[in-house]
DNA sequence: GTGGTCTAGACCACC
DNA sequence: GTGGTCTAGACCACA
């Protein structure tokens, strides 16, 4: 796996999780993959896969068993896409207006876009 | 000002500035705050404002008198919106419209909030 | 069964048995749960609850015969009380006031709280 | 400073600090020392700091200014308080009414003992 | 100067 | 085997 600069690495194979759980590899109330294992698997040291379950965890989308390993909670998917969601509408989406705004665009035009991404 | 934590604090005094001008508060060939002035209305440290003024320079939308102060570079509107527009569709909106399909959200739930900010 | 996360299961597992044995469900003598048998129980690996009573062995609680089982010792109530009482004053206690103070509680409170407990 | 050996060094810290606060040495708004600085008095690891810092920030005790440091939160006292006596009448409460009637001690002596530990 | 991240390597308790 | 903690040391962006 290749890391984007921008961005630590923990909160990029958070990223990961994520979609793997999104996309059904890894289901609810699996045991996903020891920090050891994923540390090999993604090339890094297993106390940056820590800090990622430890991050997921204090989100609860994965919890832990004592001396057993790392499981995806029951409602993961949806804590991930409501996590999501707000980050997008919070965040992204007014900027996204005012940079709309400033530069003059008309929404008219971003729609024609979205259709042929869309169809991309 | 707010800052956001996703970004450098001096960055975003750069689209501070940039704003500035584009909204015509601070005019081409202008003198800008010092360095000083602004870290006191920012609530920032002046080394910041200044690393500020360093990108903002490296980007010819500022220029430097030595001795007098930092003005506005005569096509600074143009430069400012050409770039930013260049990021906008190169990054920003591919990012954007990937978010929507991922969070599962209509484009019709856009143009209404769209609308809805427009108001404001 | 529910374990708490400040303590190792095993320990919470030895205070288990010793309850059981305190409100008479597992009398003096008596052979108790095979280790497979209360780890299905509790949910438990077995090599845990093996701990556990390696533990209680140890402190002369409960004996082995090799090839049978586990069995509660003759004089296990008397020793458990003995040794949680000691535990309770020298450990317990002292901290349990501490804290009181530190929270700024009324001894009365707990009190009330304490016949609230009875009640149910 | 001497750090037990039942408890993780970060979280020993985290309780150094919250002390420090509650009797007014560290006051609300003040900055509180680097994580370098803390390190070096306690002889410990910066990073270990650095996770006291981490969770104590999580906890809304401290917060940060980027590149300035960490800072006591407003309210730090009534959080650190009210977490204190949250965990105390959910966890050591029950626990130390079962653990009386278990040992069949009367609530009585409790009192007594409690004097006894005032007056001291 | 500050915090933040990452690595490598060690040791431990626990399951 | 698992996670959890800690150290030492490095490098970086940021203020």
């Amino acid at each position: 796996m290749e890391f984007r600069e921008t961005q630590a690495i923990y909160l990029q194979i958070g990223d990961y999780v994520c979609e793997q759980i999104l996309l059904d590899r890894w289901n609810e109330g699996d045991r996903i993959p020891s920090v050891r294992e994923l540390g090999v698997d993604l090339q890094v040291n297993p106390n940056t896969v820590m800090r990622t379950y430890d991050f997921l965890q204090s989100n609860e989308i994965i919890y832990n068993k004592r001396g057993v390993g790392y499981f995806v909670s029951e409602d993961a998917k949806t804590k991930i896409i409501s996590y999501r969601k707000k980050q997008f509408l919070d965040q992204e989406l007014p900027l996204f207006f005012k940079n709309l705004r400033i530069l003059g665009m008309d929404f008219k035009e971003i729609a024609k876009l979205y259709e042929l991404f869309i169809a991309k």
